[in-house]
DNA sequence: ACTCTTTAGTTGACTGAGCAAGTACTTGAA
DNA sequence: TTCAAGTACTTGCTCAGTCAACTAAAGAGT
């Protein structure tokens, strides 16, 4: 094994923080999204979309609004509530206020959808994360995320 | 904003665990591909393929070995040398040994690409992860995301 | 030696996401 | 009032990833 030069290498015990929570990067998302996936054909951001929706005031959002909540580009969220439409589980209608915008509703079926899956998915949700951590180690992961994730949106070139 | 459904739902401080940790999930792999994007050309999961090679005996190892270090399955791996094959940065030959294994060595022209990208990547991975934490949270994100990886791995229904 | 199965890897068809260009409506300013 | 600029979405193109089907070689049993 050879040395790559030696700019202050990423070692020890450093090296096993960002190798073990790559790894939790790397497997814990498609963790979360199989049970979704396998019964109820629903993404982990797809499920987002309906919680924010099934929350919302009437059951609607207008599109910005809802990419907002789900963290997502326009664009990604044009084709995933595409998705939902053609399966019932979301109508688009155009706002009546501003021609421009668009209001997607939750319908009943969409609703029913989200009303069986949250269960199952908060299940998972405990499971994969919640129930293996203690008390204080939920506390400390909260403190961790908060510091990352403003790291995260301070960096330079990265505007979220 | 209607509640749904009573099945011991997410709430509290949990909730707050849970969003906390989603957004990192969210947001931190596209910030950490964003530098080696933009002036490599290469994402996170190539440059691993790259670090795998480059710490390997005589800078080579078989696909499945490397998809192993990756991660990653097969499939994935085999496009993904294709591209770094098609750049120059990897070769492909058949192994001698074992005539359906193929090994991947790095090239020269890869080992300098490597040697480019790490000092960047690394500064990257600090600035967004170890640095902002303290030597206590770094110890206490180890434990959990050891839990979690376990919990993961344990999933019924999911086998990495 | 001759199949049968297993292992290693690649590839075709399909899906989801990003980017940039396009459409449709609104707002502001001459 | 009219037209330029801006806002809210959508969509075409391209690319990476998955799954399942395929090729090729190795090993196992008879």
């Amino acid at each position: 094994m050879t040395d790559t030069g030696d700019h202050a290498l990423l070692a020890g015990d450093d090296l096993e923080t960002w190798a073990g929570l790559a790894t939790v990067l790397e497997w814990l998302p498609p963790a979360l999204d199989a049970d979704l996936l396998r019964d109820f054909d629903l993404t982990h951001f797809e499920y987002g979309i309906l919680y924010a929706l099934a929350h919302a005031k009437e059951q609607q959002l207008r599109m910005s609004e809802l990419a907002a909540f789900a963290n997502s580009s326009l664009s990604r969220l044009s084709r995933a509530v595409s998705r939902l439409e053609s399966r019932g589980w979301v109508e688009r209608a155009r706002d009546p206020g501003d021609g421009r915008s668009i209001r997607a509703t939750l319908t009943e079926a969409g609703r029913h959808v989200f009303e069986e899956a949250t269960p199952q998915h908060e299940q998972t949700v405990r499971r994969l994360v919640l129930d293996p951590l203690t008390a204080a180690q939920k506390r400390q992961l909260r403190a961790i995320t908060e510091r990352i994730r403003r790291a995260v949106t301070d960096a330079p070139a990265w505007r979220p």
